[in-house]
DNA sequence: GTCTATATATCGATAGAC
DNA sequence: GTCTATCGATATATAGAC
């Protein structure tokens, strides 16, 4: 989607209804991946997209709004999947292993989308900017969640569950920051690596996690 | 040093020489640690030294050169600082017990710096993110020597040792991001918990491991 | 080495013609 | 819905008085 950005010019055309506001997101989404938040700038967005910078105001209200579309958007997507890729599993190990493998999954699949939010949700207007924290936290509950869990039912062996949540989240989230779709490695074969990595990270032992139909 | 800013103004003191410069580089971090690197104006920087913008140049040639001066001062430091805290160390285990323990180590104390520099480098000049880019890579390469020595002799077992090599710098750089000095835990205890998470990633026997002195 | 004043550029955003 | 024209604010950077 942001990824297949074309940036053809079409100067002048009008009509494009929906679709050219979701133009705008992908490119938004491209240039600020590339350059960070202040650097790309409405001009150089509405550049890619083929209009005028002031046209894009037609489609959002404020360049803080573009990026809260960004950010709310990627991260409702990742609690959605996740909670989606955890749900059938019942144990421990078996949620903790869904979770990262949607973790990598999703911040290989929207590399952009994800890295502009983990890297410029701190650029938001003060409002927003909560509402991001909030979306984050609710997301890393879900995992803590999951350790708790583990930890309760002694499949589990950590140190300090805080600590292994962020490790486990920050290992996952930086895949969108090296990850290429033409990479060395398919992405479902990094998504089992980090699955593996989680899983001696909690000591959870190898037997009790199911094999994926 | 740059977490203990006091921001007093002191506009139309005269003379301060090398100091000044330290100031300035102790705000810019600050600053560009809080804001982002273009958010954080000179103007805003040069407030919180206490002097007006223009008179930044009197101590770096441009603010490029100010980021670079914080990239490349601690990416050198993290550098020499691992290269130093393995040296002693002969065992794989050990060797990797070394690094992950600077690593977080570095991150907790230097957090400011170590955050700016991992998240603001690309907006570096070219030249200079290139180099930047170099340091970051010869940096890598120092983990990834360790885990595929701990490979070859048979202490240690990953799946793909890039993939490992990526996981465990994530987990340890982003500490910069959540860590507090007067947070739940002492920052030795974090790196001690992180030691732990890095040899369970390679599934380093734990009785390898020689106890710290 | 810091100041005032200014140059030059560009930003986000708005008004109104078409 | 896109355009032209423009506003007001602010950025980095420079020149020169003190």
């Amino acid at each position: 989607m942001a990824e297949s950005s074309t940036a053809r010019p079409r100067r002048g055309v009008r009509g494009s209804g929906e679709a050219t506001a979701a133009q705008i997101y992908a490119e938004g989404v491209n240039l600020i991946y590339e350059s960070g938040y202040h650097a790309a700038t409405l001009r150089r967005i509405a550049d890619r997209v083929g209009m005028l910078a002031p046209s894009i105001y037609n489609h959002f209200a404020s360049k803080d709004e573009l990026l809260f579309t960004i950010v709310a958007r990627t991260m409702s997507d990742l609690i959605d999947g996740s909670r989606r890729a955890t749900a059938d599993a019942a144990a421990p190990a078996d949620r903790l292993a869904g979770f990262v493998r949607h973790l990598v999954t999703f911040h290989g699949e929207r590399r952009l989308e994800a890295g502009v939010t983990d890297s410029e949700f701190r650029q938001l207007s003060p409002d927003r900017c909560r509402q991001a924290v909030e979306l984050r936290d609710a997301y890393a509950a879900m995992l803590r969640e999951i350790i708790d869990a583990g930890l309760a039912e002694g499949a589990f062996a950590v140190g300090d569950a805080a600590l292994t949540c962020y490790a486990i989240l920050t290992m996952g989230t930086y895949v969108s920051v090296w990850y290429r779709p033409d990479g060395r490695l398919p992405l479902a074969a990094i998504a089992d690596q980090y699955v593996e990595l989680g899983l001696r990270m909690v000591r959870a032992g190898d037997a009790a996690v199911t094999p994926r139909p």
